[in-house]
DNA sequence: TCAAATAGTTAGATTAGTATAAAATTTTTA
DNA sequence: TAAAAATTTTATACTAATCTAACTATTTGA
């Protein structure tokens, strides 16, 4: 009967409600709205499963919903949305640019992984990257190796 | 009623059952068995969770179970268990050692990141972390100045 | 050696997240 | 502009994983 439930600390929630969240946002930014309808194809999930979580959602400050209307993200909505999207990010980028993890592999554990770490371990993920980048990864011959070294 | 599935690909589990394999192998090393008990209490779960787990895991060749008896791994078990700490043991060295994320922290997130992440994924992050070790960050003012860097 | 304590099991309830079926609303279009 | 199509909502059911309560089996020790 009880869906969703408010989680331990604040403003934390499950992996599939940042999943939600985290979809709004990118339909948003591709097509200026979101649907039921959308959110549901773009996650796989039927529209009635979308319904209950946009419900628990909207009580809770994360987005706003008119009966029948589109879904839009709250400014803690929003903030939320963009920080599982920030972790996604750096988290396909290291795996798939540093690691030469194949996009598909690295996509998918991106993913799931997104939804497990804090916000230090995976700026340290994107600082450690960069500074590989920088100073020791700097010309195509090294990252060749690199991924030579890796595969081996 | 029915509680657990098999999943596919065959022979992988939910993050949950690779857990109580985890911890099976993990009593194991440490005292020579486990039991019913001990498993509950390393999980923070109740007994009878454990039961309904076992029984699944024995069902499926994972475990071997009698009633009211120990628990001990298959080979398959075995072989799972042993994935599962690899790639806990690799993930909490990288987010500890290389990106000085505090023992606890590391810890959860590791516990977590374990049930998401492939062999391959895992095994380039413990070649990355050694090479590094090696190469790049030989002694101890690398390190440091590596920490200084991460924690900017 | 048998009563208490401990451990394991069974049955049934609960929760988060999903699905199906059908009703209600909105949009499309003939 | 009214009927058809599409979308959203509601009600209900299911699944994985957990829990509580009550029962059964095993172990311990007076």
């Amino acid at each position: 009967m009880a869906k969703f439930k408010k989680r331990e600390p604040l403003n934390s929630l499950s992996a599939s409600l940042e999943n939600y969240l985290e979809t709004i946002a990118m339909l948003k930014k591709e097509k200026e709205y979101a649907r039921i309808r959308d959110i549901a194809k773009a996650l796989n999930v039927k529209s009635p499963s979308v319904n209950t979580a946009i419900k628990f959602l909207a009580k809770n400050n994360f987005v706003i919903h008119e009966k029948y209307g589109y879904v839009d993200l709250t400014y803690l909505g929003k903030t939320l949305a963009l920080e599982v999207q920030k972790k996604h990010d750096i988290l396909y980028n290291f795996l798939n640019k540093l690691l030469f993890v194949n996009n598909k592999v690295a996509n998918q554990e991106a993913c799931e992984i997104e939804h497990s770490i804090g916000l230090e371990s995976v700026r340290k993920i994107e600082k450690l990257h960069l500074l590989l980048k920088k100073y020791f990864f700097k010309n195509e011959e090294d990252v060749l190796s690199l991924k030579n070294y890796l595969e081996e």
